[in-house]
RNA sequence: GGGCCUAUAGCUCAGCAUGGAUAGAGUGUUGGACUUCUAAUCCAAUGGCCAAGGGAUCGAAGCCCUUUGGGCCCA
């Protein structure tokens, strides 16, 4: 029992005070109050007072004294303010007994939303012909907290990597290492995937712009490659799984695991499109158009004043979204799989089975990774094609809002970091961009925090040794990077800045980490563990029940998070909790103040909160040290 | 030309879904707190006609409409 207890008490008497007095179907809220204002709110009265035809200050004075009547166990007093709300102020002796208990509890934060159904999440999905920067980041943190969330809210939950290796861009760098002569080897030092990126990729698409005739060599390939049984398919098989191995390093150093990797190649082959094609024309879901710019091609009709989208073209082809239909239909199950899978050749270092997709029938190993719901983590530039997507699988599926795109702005640079990379913006914030060699990678990112958390730590712990310095300075780097991507909204652009992200004082990762530390080292130094059984009419202190009472808040901000696939709503929560603590530091003492029961008290609540900040970093995928 | 997103303190952002009390953080600037459980911290001051205009409402930063600036997508 959290602090839900005491809204649900006080949700519950007023139900039974509103249906004495005959009232129904009022949606009011019962909300944690703002500081000030006692520590739970209603607005019941303001919504009651066109019925009641009576001002909301005198139905809330009325509420208040019918509320004397009910049975309180946790609620202390009811108050009428003169705005018209109804405040409610709670024992906290016995609302501290339930949280602190139940922080406890290894399911401390649990909510059941999912009803442990399936559900896959989708993210990273970059084209395998380049390192990952640090706008895939966004993405890929976006999805990983998002998939722990959904699992914290009792979702099963499949985490998949669509791996795009027969596009354009793939056929760019095919076309760098076949006919450009560019070393399979990177130079001495340089890891694959920003080898392939920053040379082979940038300098093959520049050579196309001064020798536009090249496009046929780039044609040719890219046919090639959809073919899938030819040489150069098999070359570039080779080339995006060794791009691929090198990327996953990257998103395993951030601790980000998947559950399959799903090839495009396979999709292409498996003949999935063809069968989807014919269930579309029997749904009516397509039309051939027989005059008009688009005669003798297969269309869906556009919504509105939407164009139409063509899906099958004159000549038979299909057009890029024939693509993505058949992988959105098989992510819901909605299709027999016609995949067979193998584990992935490298182990995931938290030792997760990654598993792949393989058309190779031989030894059938049946997994299941699809989902009764699907999110798909694109950012926001794709929504006009998700949005046929998701209109189309809605018509295939009849659980509601079955598939999801969610959407998310891009990462550009500040005019600052632009220019270091040799872009003068003129002061304005700029559009990264792999093929023009303008973006920042994310491994040098992590590299340049690393340096700098490691020169900060041991400033701080001369005598620590460098392995313990080293796994501090990537917990508080890892923490660092995830929670830039996360703490604020979707749909607000990140612009990136290389001194701004390094940064490492208040609102961060390492300012929550640090008072986890702080929190760590009063139990450590303790030197016992702390016992539930304690006196709980001790807490006195407005910074003590304060941070009681953001402990018992971490189900309903899951939940929230949950709802609303929203991981910024647990990354401020995490912020909350540890402003709380830190105000607790600074007002209440908890070690050696002579007072052996109130000692007690203060170091089952410091453990409470340390527990409890732990599970909910944890969420973001964010460690916390014990010293730094 | 059409579509999507966005505008809140000097700067970066919460709050908007579900309208109600005093619009909050961080950062910046200024001042203060380390013989103390770690100052990657805390406290205080400073700073806002919530882009503009209209509408519905007893009540709008939030809802509806229009306009403008910024970003993206499509043609």
């Amino acid at each position: 029992m959290t602090f839900k207890s005491i809204l649900d008490e006080i949700e519950n008497n007023l139900n039974k005070i509103l249906a004495d007095l005959s009232i129904s179907d009022v949606k009011y809220s019962v909300e944690p109050a703002n500081p000030g204002f006692g520590d739970v709110s209603s607005n019941v009265s303001f919504l009651l007072a066109k019925q009641l035809k009576k001002n909301p200050k005198d139905i809330a004075v009325m509420l208040s004294e019918k509320y004397l009547n009910c049975t309180s166990t946790l609620v202390l007093k009811s108050e009428a303010h003169p705005s018209g709300y109804l405040n409610f102020f709670a024992n906290w002796e016995k609302l501290s007994q339930l949280i602190l208990s139940e922080s406890y509890l290894e399911t401390f934060g649990d909510v059941d939303i999912g009803n442990n159904s399936s559900i896959v999440v989708e993210h990273t999905s970059v084209n395998p012909n380049k390192a990952l920067h640090i706008g895939h980041i966004r993405n890929i943190i976006i999805g990983d907290s998002v998939s722990k969330i959904l699992k914290k809210a009792n979702y099963k939950v499949n985490v998949l990597n669509y791996i795009d290796d027969s596009g354009l861009q793939v056929a760019d760098i095919i076309v760098g290492f076949k006919h450009f002569g560019f070393d399979q080897e990177p130079p001495k030092g340089k890891k694959f995937d920003h080898y392939c990126g920053d040379d082979v990729y940038v300098k093959t698409t520049e050579k196309y712009e001064s020798n536009p005739s090249l496009e046929d060599i780039r044609k040719n390939i890219l046919k090639e490659l959809e073919d899938g049984y030819s040489e150069i398919a098999k070359f570039a098989d080779k080339i995006t799984r060794r791009v691929l191995a090198s990327q996953l390093e990257t998103c395993w150093n951030l601790g980000v695991f998947y559950d399959c990797l799903n090839f495009e190649s396979q999709i292409i082959r498996s003949g999935l499109w063809s069968k989807i094609f014919e269930k579309l024309k029997e749904m009516n879901l397509i039309e051939f158009e027989n005059d008009g710019k688009n005669a003798g091609c297969w269309v869906i009709r556009g919504e509105g004043k939407e164009e139409d989208k063509v899906i099958v073209r004159s000549n038979g082809t299909a057009t890029y979204i024939a693509k993505d239909i058949p992988y959105a239909a098989w992510k819901l199950g909605l299709l027999e799989d016609p995949f067979n899978y193998e584990k992935y050749d490298k182990d995931q270092p938290n030792s997760q089975i990654l598993w792949q997709t393989t058309l190779n029938q031989d030894n059938p190993n049946p997994h299941d990774f699809t989902g009764d719901k699907v999110v798909t983590v694109i950012d926001s530039r794709q929504a006009r094609l998700q949005k046929i997507i998701t209109t189309l699988m809605a018509k295939f599926k009849s659980v509601p809002d079955a598939y999801v795109h969610l959407g998310y702005e891009s990462v550009t640079l500040s005019p600052d970091t632009a220019k270091t990379l040799g872009l003068d913006t003129d002061g304005k914030q700029a559009q990264m961009s792999g093929r023009k060699g303008v973006y920042v990678n994310a491994d040098s990112v992590y590299d340049l925090l690393k340096e700098k958390t490691s020169d900060e730590t041991q400033k701080r712990h001369p005598e620590m040794d460098s392995s313990e310095i080293e796994k501090i300075a990537h917990y508080v780097s890892v923490g660092t990077l995830r929670y830039e991507m996360i703490k604020q909204d979707l749909d607000k652009i990140i612009t990136f800045d290389f001194t701004k992200s390094l940064s490492l004082e208040g609102d961060t990762a390492s300012y929550i980490q640090y008072t986890h530390a702080r929190a760590s080292r009063i139990l450590e130094k303790s030197n016992r563990i702390p016992s539930i059984d304690v006196d709980y009419s001790l807490f006195k202190e407005e910074s003590e029940t304060d941070l009681i009472k953001n402990i018992g808040l971490f189900n309903l901000q899951v939940r929230d998070a949950a709802n609303n696939l929203s991981p910024k709503v647990i990354a401020r929560y995490c912020h909350d909790l540890a402003v709380s603590f830190n105000s607790f530091y600074e007002h209440a003492k908890v070690l050696d103040i002579g007072d052996i029961p109130l000692e007690n008290a203060r170091l089952c609540l410091v453990h409470s909160f340390k527990i409890t900040l732990e599970k909910a970093l944890d969420l973001l995928g964010i460690k916390a040290p014990d010293r730094m």
